[in-house]
DNA sequence: CTTGTGTGGTTGCATCATAAAACCATATGC
DNA sequence: GCATATGGTTTTATGATGCAACCACACAAG
């Protein structure tokens, strides 16, 4: 096999979401999404991507449960693409991008937004990983176990 | 220009990074590089890929400057690729990734690891945005305003 | 010093993905 | 009915990827 390798079968929950997110365009098309583009045309203008890419990443979005079509909105009779739970539920994952490229970008002033607050205007302050207990931890604090078996009902 | 578009002048924080780690393998050395791996031989024989590419993933991470070239480390004359705080800033991104696929992949009985605190062996929490003042914030509660102009010293 | 072996890559193709533009189908406005 | 906008698919050229082969160097044994 030539193809891409595909992560599809890999035990790594990184590697799995990258599977699904990890191309060059993916998570700028959710990223739009997040903002309430909708339309074929409006994420083809406001990415300015080729729409046939643009075409098979909005199906391959589909297929992974990101996006889903709904039938219209606004009357016209086309069709449009709106996250799902699941992809709503990557927000986290753009903004830890956001704030590695705020934190460690050789041009911060290239950026031009900024995250925040929308109550205070304040910006948000960097994600923190904390244990159950609200233990703030570093990525030294953690380690990986393996996940307990399957609990199968009854026996 | 055919090649693969360059988010490189992108005034987005997200498209910035991808432009460093967006493709299929980088966020992959990164996590081995993580978990300690630091030898050409490691990287190439734990994630399984051609030795071509990851001879050019690495150099591009090199060039971005996410992993630096140490001399040696174990007397053997040769080269050793280890994280810079720049990529050990990576740390919550792969996290953002790892909870992502937690909570939403269609098969998660597929996922070998579990991250825990290392101290109590529980599981991390969620990666969760606040405000400032230390408010629970949700995708909603956030908005994206224009970076202030940059200060300039006197005029 | 010559041979062998392991590490750390580079080089050559064959194949795949990407990108730009042209083309097409359906709606909508007039 | 005709022009035009929207939402794509097809065509074609080129860059990226993957595998295998090859090369360079270090080190050790003979």
């Amino acid at each position: 096999m030539v193809k891409r390798t595909s992560f599809e079968g890999d035990s790594c929950p990184i590697a799995r979401s990258l599977e699904a997110l990890g191309d060059w365009w993916s998570l700028l098309i959710i990223r739009e999404a997040l903002f309430g583009v909708r339309r074929f045309g409006e994420f083809q203008s406001k990415l300015g991507m080729a729409k046939n890419i643009l075409s098979t990443r909005l199906r391959s979005l589909v297929d992974h449960g990101i996006l889903a079509t709904a039938p219209a909105s606004d009357g016209s009779a086309y069709q449009e693409y709106v996250l799902t739970p699941k992809g709503r539920g990557t927000f986290p994952i753009l903004v830890a991008l956001r704030q590695w490229s705020e934190a460690f970008d050789d041009h911060p002033e290239e950026i031009a937004t900024i995250l925040v607050d929308r109550e205070k205007g304040r910006p948000v302050k960097k994600l923190e990983m904390r244990a159950e207990d609200g233990r703030l931890l570093s990525p030294a604090d953690t380690t990986l176990k393996p996940r307990p078996a399957p609990r199968r009902r009854s026996a």
